[in-house]
DNA sequence: GTGAATGCAAACGTTTTGCACAGAA
DNA sequence: TTCTGTGCAAAACGTTTGCATTCAC
């Protein structure tokens, strides 16, 4: 259930409409340098700060999941109906989508065992896939 | 188990001992410009770069944790022995760290079904602690 | 004495912001 | 016509790096 409480009018442009479209058209994280190049390679021309604006907008619609890798980069991917982890290749980046209730149970009493509210988490698992042994 | 193995003689100068020091006498994710600043307080003179050098140093040998926070800035904090996750205050910053074989097997059993190897994994719960309410 | 460690300042990459202009409503 | 959204360039931010100097060994 996304905000979408107009305090302000909320306009569609070409640009809001561009970034939405490239984040469907992918379920991986993507920095907002790979989305600013993939617009512009399409050519759709568009500014590296409106990415980041509009990257900022739809995370606070709760409409594109946040990650911060390691290196301080941040990754958005849209948000997915079904909340799930990730196992990273640590030599080639190929991502599998893993979930499970379990681990979204455990994260919750944990939290809830310490007076924790309003929960959330993020798991990543890294590993070497099949592949690259 | 710090690997230690003197490849490089690994020196142990004043500024060294004294961001050791500092992770010592506190159990809260800190970021190097928090460390740095009590580092100064104390007078115990020490540039900002020897903070981030002497910290990069202490996490690749595993005595140090790394978060990052989601405004990108990096959190540093000695490690305990036992491998452990951390439930983090959205609001103040508060951690408690938590552990349970659960989330450790599933992390490895979702791994193995992927026919992935080495296995590690990151896990951070985020919520408001019961002060912050 | 030798080479690793430090401090400073400059460089770096990511993200944010100020401001004049463009374009949805 | 209004006022939000955009582009650009500059600034800000945390972090890293080059280099001359210092200091642990």
């Amino acid at each position: 259930m996304p905000d979408h409480s107009p305090g302000q009018p909320l306009r569609l442009t070409r640009q809001r409409q561009a970034v939405a479209d490239a984040l469907e058209d992918d379920d991986q994280f993507r920095s907002a340098r790979e989305i600013h190049a993939v617009l512009r390679e399409r050519g759709n021309a568009i500014g590296l700060a409106t990415v980041y604006r509009t990257l900022q907008l739809l995370a606070d619609h709760d409409e594109v999941d946040v990650i911060r890798s390691a290196d301080g980069e941040a990754g958005y991917r849209r948000c997915s109906d079904t909340h799930h982890h990730h196992l990273v290749c640590r030599t080639c980046g190929a991502t599998v989508e893993v979930e499970g209730p379990a681990v979204e149970r455990w994260t919750r009493a944990m939290a809830e065992e310490h007076g924790y509210d309003e929960v959330s988490h993020t798991l990543e698992i890294f590993g070497v896939c099949a592949r690259c042994r």
